[in-house]
DNA sequence: TTTCGTATGACACTTCCATGACAAAAGGAG
DNA sequence: CTCCTTTTGTCATGGAAGTGTCATACGAAA
């Protein structure tokens, strides 16, 4: 599950955010400026939402400190004002947006993802007909449940992560079964094999594990956003 | 120097943004929603600006029906309105950024800056009338998606990693085939076949893979991405 | 022990693609 | 322009490699 640091000190806005996004993000709230740069690489999130005011050091001077040391985590700048000069501010520090209180849990949900470049982060989702919790490691279909194993959990989630592409049993072996782990491919298929029985996929060209010949498998959700 | 094609109906708003912009980027203004696909593929911009409310087919519309066609162009909309349902569907259909009216100029021009950076490093590809997409081994084209199998796929990415460039069968046969491959000459022309076929390529003096006779194939991109 | 998860091998089946044959096109020489 | 050669376009086909699937063996946990 992806990781969201909060730096924001309003309670009511943390609270608003953190229960929203709970089940889709883990987040971390912090409600002061301090400690900010060891909070990062300690927690290393995907993404901080970063608040302008603050007590200890405002936000723009966390900004700026931090992109000179971590350049790649995206922070969005969330606050009250809006004023021209400190908009601007932000973008030339590496702010990659700029949310504007008050403003929609839902917009800053998909302004989130689209950074992300993940569409679905979430432990709950649907594949095909199937219904599928990966931190429960159930799969739930016509009413009826199945387990999932622990190889089948880490090779459907990879295969969510990376939901679209094509990925090789090689990269199967590295991420489910560790980089010295000496498999066969069979090893691989016969987990697709299980998968898809439980999902009820039907391999075939609407198959949503779709097999490609010579380089592996790929997770083809129909409709992306519906 | 960047194009950016600016559909709004407004005229102040659009004088605004033409002078504004009018050193920075080739701009080229439509008053309305009309021949919305054909002047884009055009103008060929990198990035568009596109108004919910026009004369004709409204903001939405176009936007669908522009992304089914060509993914790979960054969509900015641009609203009086703001609605959550408004902003959330725009950015399901695939527009990279929100702008409410009325905005700042320069708070524009620093989101359409860091966004031209951002689209540099993407897997989809715009060929010719075809969206490829390497990594899911996958090509769209008029909505009707072809898989590519493992040859073409290492021929694809040697052509779009080379563009513009001669290069000899011999290369083609080092570089997907190993170097210790004995094929014949007909087995690369075989695959640039099958890639032709899916890319709705013509083979004749605008093709896209042209062949060099004596030498060998090349791809010829109409410049979109450099 | 029993049960479950997992790895491996066997076998059938499917798909790709290398090959060769031939047609079509391009280029060069006369 | 015409002929001839060389190169490329295109198709059919057989073989071989990749994959689906099942049965089985092993080990850990209950």
């Amino acid at each position: 599950m992806n990781r969201l640091l909060l730096v924001e000190d309003d309670m009511a806005t943390c609270m608003a955010i953190s229960s929203f996004f709970a089940n889709e993000f883990e987040i971390l709230v912090k409600n002061n400026g301090f400690d900010f740069l060891d909070t990062i690489k300690e927690f290393k999130p995907q993404l901080v939402l970063l608040d302008m005011n603050l007590p200890g050091p405002n936000g723009l001077k966390l900004l700026a400190s931090m992109k000179e040391h971590l350049h790649s985590v995206p922070v969005f700048m969330i606050t009250v004002r809006s004023g021209e000069e400190e908009i601007l501010k932000a973008f030339q520090l590496g702010a990659s947006d700029y949310i504007t209180k008050p403003f929609s849990l839902k917009v800053l949900e998909v302004r989130i993802r689209r950074w992300m470049q993940k569409t679905r982060s979430e432990s709950v989702i649907q594949i095909g007909a199937a219904v599928v919790d990966l931190l429960a490691a159930k799969v739930t279909i016509d009413r009826s449940k199945t387990d999932l194993t622990q190889k089948e959990v880490l090779v459907l989630r990879y295969l969510i992560a990376n939901s679209g592409q094509v990925l090789s049993r090689e990269q199967f072996l590295d991420y489910a079964w560790g980089y010295d782990f000496e498999g066969t491919s069979r090893t691989v298929d016969n987990v697709i094999l299980s998968l898809r029985k439980k999902l009820g996929d039907t391999n075939d060209r609407q198959a949503i594990i779709q097999s490609h010949r010579g380089l592996g498998y790929s997770l083809n959700l129909p409709e992306l956003l519906k």
